[in-house]
DNA sequence: TTGTACGCGTTATCAC
DNA sequence: GTGATAACGCGTACAA
């Protein structure tokens, strides 16, 4: 294992100017840059990270928070876990991961938390150390998040463009800022074209959503589309029509959110509002680092725009 | 921060002595022992790992690399995850992620492997730092897994135990040694009966599964049992068999593989081998650690055993 | 059994 | 702009 002393030596300077050429290498006159550059090529130096971490009284740790049952957690987590990875990666942070309350504040750098809800408020201020939350909030904490709003706009447009009559929105059943975002705006597109929002809610489950068509079948006219707040849903929606022998698109169309289970085999394929969940972990990863360099100065928000997939289960 | 010179000036002795409680306890007299805990608790003394990781020559990170698409994943990546996250923290050690093949060898003291095929055995040697396999494989490697030879054996016994008089087999069409296991362990039990086993194969999707009930209903009488290799095909079956009016658990027996859906509402509820993926997830750390403090020494291949979890798709 | 001196590889500070 | 020195906190080797 080549060190930095070893690079001073071959490059006949002190090791200070090695450590400057790697950290800050504006410090340093373009000719000795070279030389030392050099030598590292050559060396084929790569710096010791946990060195460097001492040194700067840090862990590189970063820890994932996740407050959810994890036997319920949604598919796409492993794309947010990836993408954080990924971000934490890229300045040599490795993850640590916790479930339940065993937040002991010691022996990392920061934390990265989703799923929080209201009543977690309490021990948030206390953690000591910086934090990023995945996940809307409304209490002027530091978040990311997809734009929820603009996801569920640009679905609805999409249906009043292709001509559905109709457009009703199905939504999951819970208090949660990200809900509360996409209902919004589909009631604003809606609104917007002078027409009446219509809101069915039930639990984030296929066979729930199945149900619920089969059950209002006889108020269900053709020429309608399904803006249903995640996969689950329309995956559910769309079982219903089949059964009930209905032509997908032509006469009814179905409009997802999520994107992790388009791989999924389903026919007809599902258009949907794809998160960019790997993109959102790697920028949370991105975020906790630099409030961790600037010793926990506030970050702000950040929505992520969503994509529109087309697909067959709504007019082409 | 206080630190081991802060210990040991207040139990006035050396600092190796307060190391020494920490790592060989045996080697210190009792009640030496007693005075540097004491110290230690009214301090509020926690070792700093990073410093120890230097001085060890160490990085106190281990990398899991999974070698499948991301977006394919099975939701019951989660619970291996943490079940690894928890093993690996409770030495403190952190963990790094990575799909593609970016195994640079520098960085981490070893390496726990998903996913991996006969392909990738070239490279696996050349790591040159140490490594475990998540899955059976046949190439001599250290290897945890499923018990998934057992887990079929249970399942089919079971549904034996129940009386259905036909037990089939409904597999995941893979050249993979957990399929064969799986299959085996099916094979072996109806032998041992001097019962004629009967395999189907397919993609491992739900919806296939319910295509193949539907397109062979006809040869399938009552009073028959389906051992699935997995989760997803048992819904699918299940599905089928609604669809077909079937009673269920009365004429038609149903058991899956996998346990992680479990929550799903599904109707009626699966019987299945649940596997314990946390459990595995924490052996998997606790075996790489092993080895890496071995300094590589080979630690052979465990399985675990899976739990048959009764409910309402096989007979009382 | 216990203590001393030094090394692990990097960075901050303060001279020059 | 560059270099010497002293940390960072802990562990090994050897001496006592």
């Amino acid at each position: 294992m080549t060190t930095l002393s070893d690079v001073a030596k071959k490059a006949s300077v002190s090791k200070m100017t090695v450590s400057r050429v790697i950290n800050h290498p504006q410090q340093v006159t373009p000719e000795l840059r070279r030389i030392v550059e050099q030598a590292m090529e050559e060396l084929d130096y790569h710096p010791n990270f946990v060195a460097s971490a001492l040194a700067h009284q840090r862990t590189n740790i970063v820890k994932l928070v996740i407050l959810e049952d994890i036997d319920t957690t949604e598919p796409y987590y492993m794309n947010l876990l990836f993408g954080i990875a990924n971000g934490l990666g890229k300045h040599h942070y490795a993850l640590q991961l916790a479930t339940d309350n065993d937040i002991t504040t010691d022996g990392v750098d920061g934390y990265i938390i989703t799923g929080e809800r209201a009543k977690d408020v309490n021990w948030l201020d206390q953690l000591g150390k910086p934090f990023i939350l995945f996940g809307e909030n409304r209490f002027g904490y530091d978040f990311i998040d997809t734009d929820n709003k603009l996801g569920e706009q640009l679905a609805t447009q999409y249906a009043l463009d292709k001509n559905y009559q109709s457009v009703i929105f199905i939504g999951i059943d819970e208090k949660e800022a990200f809900e509360y975002s996409r209902e919004a705006g589909y009631i604003n597109t809606l609104q917007s074209h002078n027409l009446v929002p219509k809101i069915f809610r039930i639990q984030n489950h296929s066979s729930l959503a199945e149900e619920l068509i089969i059950n209002n079948w006889k108020q269900l006219a053709p020429n309608t589309c399904f803006i249903c707040a995640s996969d689950r849903i329309a995956i559910g929606v769309v079982r219903a029509l089949k059964r009930k022998g209905a032509n997908i698109p032509k006469d009814f169309g179905v409009i997802g959110f999520d994107g992790v289970l388009l791989n999924q085999i389903s026919n007809p394929k599902i258009t949907t509002v794809k998160q960019k969940f790997f993109e959102l972990g790697d920028l949370l990863a991105k975020m906790i680092l630099q409030k961790i360099k600037q010793d926990g100065a506030q970050q702000g928000e950040i929505l992520i725009e969503p994509e529109l997939v087309k697909s067959e289960s709504t007019r082409n």
